[in-house]
DNA sequence: CCTGCATCTGACAACGTTGTCCAGGCTCTA
DNA sequence: TAGAGCCTGGACAACGTTGTCAGATGCAGG
């Protein structure tokens, strides 16, 4: 009875630790080094008793201690804002291939668009020693990172600039990208195209948003302010904005909508109307085609920024490095009828 | 020169350790423990100078040592099928959601529906001492575990139970969501209904054809080899499987898809008939309304799966615990309009 | 039988942190 | 002013592993 109650009073619930196999095995402690380690040196019955003594007591090498003595985790650190954003899905895929290649582990965490959070999770990410970080940040200051820099952890921002630091950057050519969308639009005959972005703070948005500018002014057309709504992302305050967009004195025939979440919302505003509504999105999302008309977009490939920037970080700790650079991947606009649609006055 | 040159030749690239931060503060290495650990019994003079010290060396705590000392590593591990797969963006968010929420990190990685490349995951993170698993099991054996959870590692198992020990596991009520949803399309009026899944050697896989069976056979209706495909992932075949119980010789005025997947590529076939197919897919997806029709689900709520594990994880290491358990959540039917299509004999 | 060499094995220190325990200095009271 | 008690700070061991180095063993050759 007082047996059944005992509860193992060990960290990690007693764990057995080399010491335990060596004893169990009749051997030296590293001698179960040896043997976990598969380095050479040790007579085949020799370890053979030791890897019976390890299947019995169910041994697993603590990492903690391995690390702690060999200095290097074979770990790499993802900050991302939101796992459950469709965009971060394919582009966290990636990293985790390319880091499994290297024989890394891949740890990683969601700000939540958060920059206290994100700080707080990239310390955390350090404090545990990890190789390097690939973050996609939502702070605009990143001087918290130089005792790290220094200290030789590999560091690569996607999608979005570090700020007020050095380093290596990889992302979609927003500027690009909605740039070419707008003028598509004003292609098809628009002239009165609404925007609808997250706040320009973020970096990516002010990209996008100068895009639309830019392709404006190129075509000579002047911009109204109800045509823009900045700093929106939540559905309903998108749905209002698009809405007001719509019956404003001068009414928009056309939409950018500067991210994916912003599209679908789009999507279902203009759903609604009776007169027909082009629209054109930035990033692409599944089902795209499968709507009625289908959505045309600036694609970017999420994939291929995480496989980019993974392989970065892995270059810097191979030592090929590589003073810092902005690596900048284009987009693609792909027409699937929404943004063909011509302007309904 | 020489001195450009120099690289660190410590590990981790010359990072200060506390003995450092002591030396330059002046103070013994327990003092700079206890400040930056919070502890009490430090002068606000004193705390001031090594809190100075820590800044000017850019100092972190190295956590692999505290770990080792201490014995919990405040994290926890996922394993999941595949991060990019939408289905699974919010369950992780959700456990990162929990995990946080008690001071722990999430470390996670992708099986890619590979039971070796499981197995190899779920030890690495054992090596690394996470505190608890949540597991999203892609093989059918998990005695490996056993020291594991002998030691005390909380471990739960989502979406699928665990093959050959006892564990908790936390999961959708497939069977009854499948019947549901197949009696719904037999209340319509259908009789020749497809059923399109993947392979019976995944629990959710064979329940929901369970589901299916025992839906039809209440019905009285005889389920043809013809209209059955299992097995079918990838998009190619899932077309050419539905299109074949399509024009079978008594072909089929209904499918019902077995995961998301599938759902989205029937979707893009049925486009494509001449004819009015009914549809109702297991597993709701974003947009599933905007479609035409709308697309009727059987929809599970990954967020609550990955809520309700962690919750039972932490639960586990409280200690305030139970005997492993199977939680079945509940399924819901959302009809939008294509499981509603009359059978157009 | 001893020497030299190669092979295998184990004792020991170190990694950076935290828990334990004790020393020294201070304040307060009698 | 002495003694008690409190507060602050530091010395030291321990966590589980790996690198270094030296000891033990076996074998061949003189």
């Amino acid at each position: 009875m007082a047996d059944t109650a005992r509860r193992p009073e060990n960290r990690y619930g007693n764990r057995p630790t080399m010491k335990d196999v060596a004893a169990r095995a009749g051997v030296g402690l590293k001698t179960v080094s040896r043997v976990v380690n598969a380095e050479p040196g040790v007579t085949p019955e020799t370890e053979r008793r030791v890897q019976e003594a390890i299947d019995a007591l169910g041994f697993r090498r603590n990492d903690s201690a391995r690390v702690l003595r060999k200095g290097s985790t074979a770990s790499i650190g993802l900050v991302l804002e939101d796992l459950a954003d469709p965009f971060y899905g394919p582009l966290s895929r990636a990293v985790e291939e390319i880091a499994r290649a290297h024989g890394a582990l891949l740890i990683n965490g969601s700000s939540a668009e958060d920059p206290d959070r994100e700080q707080e999770l990239v310390l955390a990410l350090c404090a545990r020693r990890v190789d390097g970080l690939v973050i996609i940040p939502a702070g605009n200051d990143h001087r918290y990172l130089e005792p790290e820099l220094k200290a030789g952890v590999a560091t690569v921002f996607v999608d979005r600039p570090a700020g007020r630091i050095d380093a290596d950057v990889v992302l979609s050519d927003s500027f690009g990208g909605a740039h070419d969308g707008v003028a598509h639009l004003i292609a098809h005959g628009h002239r009165r195209i609404g925007f609808i972005g997250d706040m320009p703070r973020i970096h990516t948005s002010a990209e996008r948003l100068r895009g639309y500018r830019a392709a404006m002014e190129d075509a000579g057309i002047p911009v109204e302010d109800a045509w823009m709504s900045l700093g929106v992302t939540d559905p309903e305050r998108v749905r209002r904005a698009a809405e007001d967009m719509l019956t404003a004195p001068s009414p928009v025939t056309a939409i950018f909508a500067g991210n994916n979440r912003v599209t679908v919302t789009v999507v279902r505003v203009l759903n609604e109307q009776r007169r027909p509504v082009a629209l054109v999105g930035f990033d692409d999302f599944e089902l795209a085609d499968l709507l009625r008309p289908g959505v045309t977009v600036v694609a970017q490939d999420a994939a291929q920024l995480g496989r980019t920037a993974a392989e970065r970080l892995f270059r810097q700790l191979d030592g090929t490095l590589l003073t810092p650079e902005r690596i900048e991947l284009p987009t693609r606009l792909i027409t699937r009828g929404s943004g063909e649609l011509p302007p309904a006055d």
